[in-house]
DNA sequence: CTCTGGATTAGCT
DNA sequence: GCTAATCCAGAGC
């Protein structure tokens, strides 16, 4: 069952520990590319000094103050793309970041992506434990940037059903890769 | 216009 | 553990 807009208009933390366990799917070339979200992290605000919005809104950042439910695509190191999804209401900027998924489905054709990119084979468990792995093993790049998620037939959530999530599973630290903010415990990982 | 550094990754020591 | 790769947004002038 694909999530709906309600889901992603409630507060960021909500949001980024309930994505945990969900199947993130990406259509390209008629195939679906799937897999279980099993990392997450919250970036929540101008007040939060590592969210991209803490100096204002700004051409690259201004699709975190668009209303939940839409994808946050931006590109960073000079060869990576990050995955986030906005969350809360319009003006409000902030965002969940997509930090790595186990893929389920067509894993064939995420490692072929990985390895047209990289140049050489990745294994199973490589292909997209991280931020910019899983971006490259989805295909996805700015062309998504703004990419509304609860209708778009390219990119959506679905919660899975086979998969009941217990809060003890979930491990709370702080935000991987940041300068600022690292006080806050808001990266969310299933043991 | 120029300069700096980043929500990363892979390869080498 | 350390750092090059590689580019653009944001800031400063």
């Amino acid at each position: 069952m694909r999530l709906k807009s309600n889901f992603f208009h409630q507060p960021t933390l909500k949001v980024a520990e309930e994505l945990l366990g969900c199947i993130l799917v990406r259509k390209v070339d008629g195939q679906l590319l799937k897999g279980i979200i099993i990392e997450t992290e919250a970036y929540i605000g101008k007040n939060d000094p590592a969210c991209h919005a803490s100096r204002g809104k700004t051409k690259r950042n201004q699709v975190m103050f668009e209303k939940g439910g839409v994808a946050y695509v931006y590109f960073t190191y000079g060869m990576y793309h990050c995955l986030n999804i906005v969350t809360e209401q319009k003006d409000f900027p902030s965002a969940v970041l997509i930090r790595a998924i186990k893929p389920i489905s067509n894993i064939a054709q995420m490692k072929k992506n990985r390895k047209k990119f990289g140049g050489r084979e990745v294994k199973d468990d490589e292909i997209a434990n991280g931020p910019g792995k899983l971006c490259v093993a989805m295909n996805i790049d700015l062309n998504l940037n703004g990419e509304n998620i609860v209708k778009s037939n390219k990119l959506w959530i679905e919660k899975n059903p086979t998969f009941e999530i217990k809060t003890l599973k979930i491990k709370k630290t702080s935000r991987i890769g940041i300068s600022k903010g690292k006080s806050k415990l808001w990266r969310f990982l299933l043991k």
